[in-house]
Order: C-alpha cells, then sequence, then structure tokens
RNA sequence: GCCCGGGUGGCGGAAUGGCAGACGCAAGGGACUUAAAAUCCCUUAUCCGUAAGGAUGUGCGGGUUCGACUCCCGCCCCGGGCACCA
C-alpha cells in the first residue's frame, strides 16, 4: 500500500474494474427490487463543467447507494442530440452537425468515466440518429391518428434569430429563450400538439405526486392555469344599415359574473375573428383597421406590457343578456385573442383594467357590488373595487352575497340558454414545427389531390437529407434539398412534397426514458411489457430549468401513450428531484452568476480531477450545500474534500497492522471500556443518521459531515496497535464504517481501501452497514438544568434516572440553587434524558 | 397583484418544540522543520470581565408555551414562477 494517497492511480483502475465487470448493467426481465433512476439526458455540447456536474454525481451517489441497499439499479445514459447549437456550429465552419454532435458525444462521455459515473452504456440512446428518431416520427404518426397532431393556422412566436418558430413554453418575457432575441408574432401554418386536451388530468394529477417538490408542481399549475368562471353570450345588435352578420353572438368568459350589470361596454381583441366584416362599411372602418394593423405590427413584448391601455370604438352595439342592455363594442389591445373567447365584458367599477380604459375613453362606470362598509360611491371611485361585497342594483340579484351570486347567475345563464359555467385554461397547444435542420423531420407529404397524408408506418424513417442548404431563411434548410422534396403520395401515387419542418426536439426527450428500456429493439419504439415492469422511473433527477417545459411534455406523452394502450401507468416520475445551480463569482465584475463561458467563471473538471481526483471533486460537490439550492463554489472547499480524503487514506495506511490484526475480531459490547463504547457508539449512529439523511431528501452534505464526526472520532479515540483486542475490533469497525459509507460519494478511494482491508473487491457489491440499536445505548446522560429556559447548570445523571429524581438533582445542582435562592419555583419540567426546566418567578 | 422558496457567525451551512452555530472553509496562535510545504494541537457569534461568570443574539413586530431558529398572526427584504388571463 502506498503511503501518499495515490489517486491518479487507483481512478482509472476503478473505473476500468466496474465497466469490466458491467456493475451497472442490469437486467429487466423481472422488477424484483427494480430501483429506476434517471438523470436528464444532456445536450452534447462538447464540454462539462463542474456545474453540470452536480447533476451526475448526485445521480451516481443515489445509484450506488441503492446498491448497496439491495436494489438492482438502472442507470442509463444517453444525448439529447438535436437542436440548434450544432446546427449554428455548421453554419460557420462547415462541417455537418452530426459529425460535431458525435465527437461531443465521445468527449463526454470520457468526462462521464472520468467523473467515475456509472450507466448502462447497452441502453444509451442518442436522439439524432435514426434508430432513435425513426420512433419519435412512429409516435406523431400515433399522435397524428389519434387527433393528437394537427397543423393550425394561428399567430405565434417568431425568434428572427434563429429563425423559426417557438412554442408559448420557449418564450421567456417576450423574448426567446435560447437566444433572448425580442419574438415577433406572425401568422403561419404550423404543426401542434393538443396538449389542451390533457390540462384537466396534468393538473389534477400533480397531487399524486408525493414524491415531487412543491416548487414544481406549483409551476406546472401556474403555467396550465385553470380558472373557473362563466360563458355568456353577448347578442350582436343589428347594423342601422341593415346588412346582416355571419354570426349574431358574441361569447366571453368571466370569473365575475356577479359584476356583469355593471358592464358598461365590451372590448375585443384586434385579432378577433371576422372584426373586419362587423365594421366593414362603417364610418369608424378605417379607424378600426388602423388600430389592428398598428398593435399587430408590435412584438410580443411589447403588447403585453403592463400599463397603457388603448382601443377604439368600433360602431357596433351588443345587447347584456342579463338586463338586454345595449352597449358599445371596442376594441382594445389589452384584449388577448388566445384567452377566453378573444373578448371581454368590461365592468369598470369592479375590474382595474376596464376601470383604467374606462377613465381614458369616459365611458361609463356603474357600481354592482357594494363593500361591506356601504361606502362606495362611483363619484369618488378613482380604482376598481373588485373585493367581495353585496350585490346591487342587479335585479333579481340584488341583495345577494356576491360569492352566492356568481352561482345563481351562471345558473341562470345555463337555464335561459345564453351561457353557463366554463372551465378556463391558460395553457396553449404545443407548436412543434421548427423550421430548422437538426431535427427530426416531421414525416407527413403534402399532395395537391389528397392533401396532408401521413408517410405510412413502413417507409420510416424520414431520413434528414446530405445535400440540404443550412443557412437559416425563414423556410426550412430541408426545402432546399430537391431529393427530399420530391415524393411519390402514398395515397395516389402522384408527385407530392415532403413537410419541410422538423420537430422541436423537446419531442425527442418526452419520451427517452421509455426507450431506455428497449434502446435496441429495432422493432418497436416501447416495449410495452417491460415498461410495465420498470416504470415509472423511481428517482427522477434534472435540472429546474426543466419545471415546465420538459417535465410537462413528458407527463403529457405518458398520458397520451397510455390513452392509446402503449404503456399502463399514467405518470412518468414517481419522484424527482431538483438540483440547484452552482455559481461562481466572476473575477471581473465580483458578482455571483450560474457558470458560464461569457462570464469567464467556468471551472473545468479536467483540471481539478488531475490535481486532487475525481473523489475529491464529487465529495466537494456533495459537501457544497443542501443540494436542492444554489451553491456558489469555492476553490478552497475543493481543497478542504482534498484533505479530509487523504486523511482517511493515511489512518488506513498509519493503522495497517492494527487494521489487519483485529480482522476475524468481532466487537461485543459486554467487553468494552467506556473509550471503546464511545467510538463503538459512534460508528452506530454515525450509520443510523447518515441512512436517514439518504432515504427520502438526499443530505448528503450532512452525511458527509457526520462521516467527517466519526473521522474525528476514531483520531480521538487514541487506539494503537498495542491496544487489547476489543479496542482494535471496534476500531477497524469504525473504519470500515467510515469506507462503506463514503463509497457512494467517493468511490475510487471506498474501492480501494476496501480491498486493502482485505475484502473481496467490489465494494458496490457490499451491503449498505446497519445500526445495531445496543450499541447506541448510553448509561449515563448529560441532563441541562433551566431556570426560566436558561441553562444554568448541567449534571451527568444515569440514563434511567426517574422524573423525581432528575427533579431532585436539579434544584439541589450548586448553581441553579443561586437562581432560585429567594424566589418561588412555580412549576419544574422534566424532560428525562434531556433537560429539567425550572420556572420561577 | 397571485403562487412557491429563502433570510442563522467572517463565509458555506447544522439543529424530531428542549444546550443555537454540528461539520467544513477562512482567520489567528502554537508544535514539528535550517526553512517551506504537508501534518498535528489550540482559539474563533457579539458585548462586558484578568477570570469565574454575566448580558445580548437565528430579518422586524406581536402571540402561544415551562421552553420558539422551529408553531400561529402581521410586516420587511431577497430569489423564482405566473400575469393587461377577464
Amino acid at each position: 500500500m502506498k503511503e501518499k494517497y495515490p489517486f491518479q492511480e487507483i481512478e482509472p483502475k476503478w473505473q476500468a474494474f466496474w465497466h469490466e465487470r458491467k456493475h451497472f448493467h442490469v437486467n429487466t426481465a423481472s422488477p424484483e427490487n427494480k430501483y429506476y433512476c434517471l438523470m436528464m439526458f444532456p445536450y452534447p455540447s462538447g464540454t462539462l463543467h463542474v456545474g453540470h456536474g452536480r447533476n451526475y454525481i448526485i445521480g451516481d451517489a443515489v445509484a450506488r447507494y441503492k446498491m448497496m441497499r439491495g436494489k438492482r439499479v438502472l442507470t442509463p445514459m444517453g444525448w439529447d442530440a438535436f437542436g440548434l447549437p450544432a446546427e449554428n456550429a455548421a453554419i460557420k465552419t462547415g462541417t455537418h452537425p452530426r459529425t460535431h454532435t458525435l465527437e461531443n458525444i465521445a468527449r463526454m462521455k470520457d468526462q462521464l468515466s472520468a467523473w467515475g459515473c456509472g450507466y448502462d452504456w447497452d441502453r444509451e440512446v442518442t436522439s439524432c440518429l435514426p434508430d432513435y428518431y425513426t420512433w419519435t416520427q412512429w409516435l406523431f404518426l400515433k399522435f397524428h391518428e389519434h387527433d393528437l397532431a394537427y397543423k393550425g393556422r394561428a399567430p405565434v412566436n417568431w425568434c428572427p434569430s434563429c429563425a423559426t418558430v417557438l412554442a408559448n413554453e420557449q418564450v421567456v418575457d417576450g423574448r426567446c429563450e435560447r437566444c433572448e432575441t425580442e419574438v415577433d408574432r406572425k401568422e403561419l401554418e404550423q404543426w401542434f400538439f393538443r396538449i389542451t386536451r390533457y390540462a384537466e388530468r396534468l393538473l389534477n394529477d400533480l397531487d399524486t405526486l408525493d414524491g415531487w417538490p412543491e416548487r414544481v408542481k406549483a409551476m406546472q399549475r401556474n403555467w396550465i392555469g385553470r380558472s373557473e368562471g362563466t360563458r355568456v353570450e353577448f347578442t350582436l345588435a343589428p347594423r342601422d344599415d341593415e346588412k346582416t352578420d355571419e354570426s349574431s353572438v358574441i361569447p366571453c368568459f368571466t370569473t365575475r359574473v356577479d359584476t356583469i350589470y355593471g358592464c358598461t361596454y365590451m372590448v375585443l381583441a384586434p385579432e378577433f375573428p371576422g372584426l373586419e366584416t362587423l365594421v366593414k362599411g362603417l364610418p369608424e372602418e378605417q379607424a378600426v383597421l388602423d388600430f389592428v394593423r398598428n398593435a399587430r405590427r408590435m412584438n410580443t413584448a411589447e403588447r403585453t406590457a403592463e400599463g397603457d391601455k388603448n382601443g377604439v370604438f368600433t360602431g357596433r352595439y351588443v345587447i347584456n343578456p342579463y338586463n338586454n342592455e345595449r352597449i358599445p363594442l371596442w376594441v382594445g389591445d389589452y384584449v388577448v385573442l388566445e384567452y377566453g373567447t378573444g373578448a371581454v365584458m368590461a365592468v369598470p367599477a369592479h375590474d382595474h383594467r376596464d376601470f383604467a380604459f374606462a377613465k381614458k375613453y369616459d365611458l361609463p362606470i356603474r357600481l354592482s357590488i357594494q363593500n361591506p362598509e356601504q361606502s362606495l360611491r362611483v363619484e369618488n371611485m378613482d380604482e376598481a373595487y373588485d373585493g367581495d361585497g353585496i350585490v346591487v342594483d342587479s335585479p333579481p340579484f340584488s341583495g345577494m352575497p356576491n360569492r352566492e351570486a356568481i352561482a345563481k347567475m351562471t345558473g341562470y345563464a345555463a337555464e335561459k340558454g345564453f351561457g353557463g359555467a366554463v372551465t378556463q385554461y391558460r395553457l396553449r397547444d404545443w407548436l412543434i414545427s421548427r423550421q430548422r435542420y437538426w431535427g427530426a423531420p416531421i414525416p407527413m407529404i403534402h399532395c395537391p389531390a389528397c392533401g396532408t397524408v401521413p408517410v405510412p408506418e413502413k417507409d420510416l424513417p424520414v431520413l434528414l437529407p446530405e445535400d440540404a442548404e443550412f443557412r437559416p431563411k425563414g423556410e426550412s434548410p430541408l426545402a432546399s434539398s430537391e431529393s427530399f422534396m420530391n415524393v411519390d403520395c402514398p395515397k395516389c401515387r402522384q408527385p407530392a412534397r415532403r413537410e419541410s419542418d422538423t420537430m422541436d426536439t423537446f419531442v425527442d426527450s418526452s419520451w427517452y426514458f421509455l426507450r431506455y428500456l428497449s434502446a435496441r429493439d429495432d422493432t418497436r419504439a416501447i416495449d410495452t411489457e417491460t415498461c410495465d415492469r420498470w416504470m415509472p422511473v423511481d428517482q427522477y433527477i434534472g435540472g429546474i430549468e426543466h419545471a415546465i417545459l420538459h417535465l410537462l411534455y413528458a407527463r403529457f406523452f405518458t398520458k397520451a401513450l397510455y390513452d392509446m394502450g402503449w404503456v399502463h401507468f399514467e405518470e412518468p416520475f414517481a419522484r424527482l428531484f431538483t438540483q440547484g445551480m452552482i455559481t461562481k463569482r466572476s473575477e471581473k465584475d465580483g458578482l455571483l452568476y450560474k457558470m458560464s463561458k461569457s462570464k469567464g467563471n467556468v471551472v473545468d473538471p479536467a483540471e481539478l480531477i488531475r490535481e486532487y481526483g475525481a473523489d475529491t471533486v464529487r465529495l466537494y460537490t456533495l459537501f457544497i450545500g443542501p443540494p436542492e439550492r444554489e451553491a456558489e463554489w469555492s476553490d478552497q472547499g475543493v481543497e478542504g474534500s482534498f484533505r479530509f480524503l487523504r486523511r482517511i487514506w493515511k489512518r488506513v495506511y498509519d493503522h495497517r497492522d492494527l487494521l489487519e490484526s483485529a480482522r476475524d475480531i468481532r466487537p461485543e459490547l459486554d467487553r468494552m471500556n467506556q473509550p471503546e463504547r464511545d467510538l463503538y457508539r459512534k460508528t452506530h449512529e454515525s450509520i443510523r443518521r447518515i441512512t436517514r439523511d439518504l432515504e427520502g431528501a438526499f443530505h448528503f452534505n450532512t452525511a458527509i459531515a457526520q462521516i467527517m464526526e466519526l473521522m474525528n472520532a476514531v483520531d480521538e479515540s487514541g487506539i494503537t496497535a498495542d491496544s487489547p483486542e476489543q479496542a482494535r475490533a471496534v476500531f477497524r469497525e469504525a473504519m470500515e464504517t467510515v469506507i462503506l459509507l463514503i463509497s457512494p460519494f467517493a468511490p475510487h478511494i471506498a474501492e480501494e481501501l476496501w480491498t486493502e482491508l482485505g475484502h473481496e473487491p467490489g465494494i458496490l457489491r457490499a451491503s449498505w452497514p446497519e445500526f445495531n440499536e445496543a450499541a447506541l445505548y448510553r448509561d449515563e446522560v448529560e441532563i441541562v438544568i433551566q431556570v426560566n429556559g436558561k441553562v444554568r447548570g448541567r449534571v451527568s445523571v444515569s440514563a434511567e434516572a426517574d422524573k423525581e429524581s432528575l427533579e431532585r438533582e436539579a434544584l439541589e445542582h450548586e448553581q441553579v440553587q443561586k437562581w432560585i435562592e429567594g424566589r418561588t419555583v412555580r412549576k419544574v419540567v422534566v424532560v428525562p434524558g434531556r433537560l429539567v426546566n425550572i420556572a420561577v418567578s
């Protein structure tokens, strides 16, 4: 055994060992003791920094811990390999994105193994290769077959820099999530997935996900945005010029139907369908058209910025079905088409937006809810009252508490046939078309005669053409490849054109966790039987940035596949853990940032591994703080973790004779003296504590602190090779425990020392230690004595001491006497084994 | 505005309603060394005190309790999500 901790030698050795012994391979034929431990598969950017590493290190620690607890752990890995960066690099350098991507994958695989992370590489999936995207396309066809994929014309988000459309989920504050360019609105024909059909189930089933962070569930609830309200159909008042309208009703959605008698006008969204015909030929027509054109020119950010509200009168009127009142119809830029019906009943007295609009355009304000103080007068109002109260001036509902009136008035609408209760969602259908090259082609064909025709399953995959022009032009690069575009219609055999858009990469990642279970199966996408055995994922680990996007889409896919009968579970991820970001102070401005090249604050793991070893990087990453929270990387902290590992190594080296001599001696509690008992107890306390830290929440930081404490206790024990037999036995057990407990975190050193101690190689196959209840017992305990809640003394007593004797002992304590002298003892609280509190006055 | 988190030493952070600050980092002092590195030992919340000891202290203000970082009520600040969503 080497004296100096030879991390550079042992780490590659054990990595090769795990690989050769296939320690991370698992047979999914039986579900017995299964544990599916999944990490979000990475985009192959080429280089991982220590911030990315947190994800894999946590996952690997969990996998190793569960293996030692006897689970058959599946930890697969793969690559979310389609996407813009590779394509952008291709545009710049001329290298094909595939070449670039595959090189990056090779590099990242090496990085992951250098970290000591083990995976079942036989199940590797790479979403950009035909053996994967064939099945992504197949799933698209299934979705199409079940009316979950459709082509529709709609105003969509267009990123001018990426030259593609984006899903709602990919627009953040009116900007492209990727490149932060302001997003424009465009009206285009695009492919959508009908996720809104699942809104209710996606929302309700969140309640079944006990193993998910509340935060993520809250974000999804917000995003789905369910709100219950009332649909009210207003009748369009006939035109003065007696021309007829296409439709005579304008429905609107409201959550506050109780205020409808205060409705003094109605507002349409500028994009409201049929608006042009509504105003055709009226004196107001030109003003309306100008207003609409202007509103449409604005990008999403400008349009949605709260503040000034603009609008224009249409020259038309609608009838409020509750009181048959004729009210003016306006167009306003604060009404959004996509939500509700694109029409809003305006109640300025009870809605702050309507209030501002009415003030600006001098529209009437009428009270219909009186506050409990009865103090509201329209003349005095300088803001809308949106609180509860009593319905007024609303016959026959006047006098009702407004909450009650909502139900009554909604019922009334249903009864009279002009509306009723409806549930509205904020969630929109998922736009999946992308006008880019590096994605899975949408397997559809446009035939002049037959229309849009799906590619027959037997013709899959629709391969990406090799001769496409990448440079983005607003049209998909695939359109530039004639060999790709020209195809015969599968129905009528006449010349037709392929769909030239590719799929959003979030489609690829919505089902990869199913594919891992049958990654090499070239006959079908999903192996239903194996999925039934091994799904759901027991533990999913990834970044919080996917709280909505990926995690919502994957849930949607699972539910859709459930309905189609391909899987028999509705939720894919039983437990979810989201780790916090690792930040580092920028040397430029001294501020904290997420690690990124542009901020110049990335820490390269390769350098650290060379200098300290992978175990140090792992240990530090896990010790840095609670794993779900953000943490600041500290170079000194790394040093500290290194020192600790080196210290463990040195103890084993220095005491190798002692450890060897104790090989066959079992610790026996009755034969131990006090210091031996203390170390024995500390050992078993540590096992208990650490096991508890790892079950449920992953408290790696406190688990590691506890190992450090145990190590401190080993050093303080003063046991040497000359110590008596029991001392040596206890010492050996303590050191073995340190090695076992640290092995999920620092597996290389643990493997090495484990064999050094004479065990068979392969600590992963060793069992996690169990604590001995008897070891935890103390016969003497220190009791704290408080006077009025303040500690005034402490006393050592037998663990069995009863309340009476503890109270006596406390009252007689010398220091304590000083504090109770001359005062009245009102009460004495005794908590056996802990403290005595004497209340005096 | 609504919904989630969070606020504890110089720093990262610990604490089933029961000794606040485990563990680590940093800092200071010492041992070893010709010297340095490494290692080991000691100190380290704040204030008063030579000390024994005392007072204060977990964002702020109240409350419950023998006892509150922890529970309840009302605020403040920081981070995140949603938002002219009717």
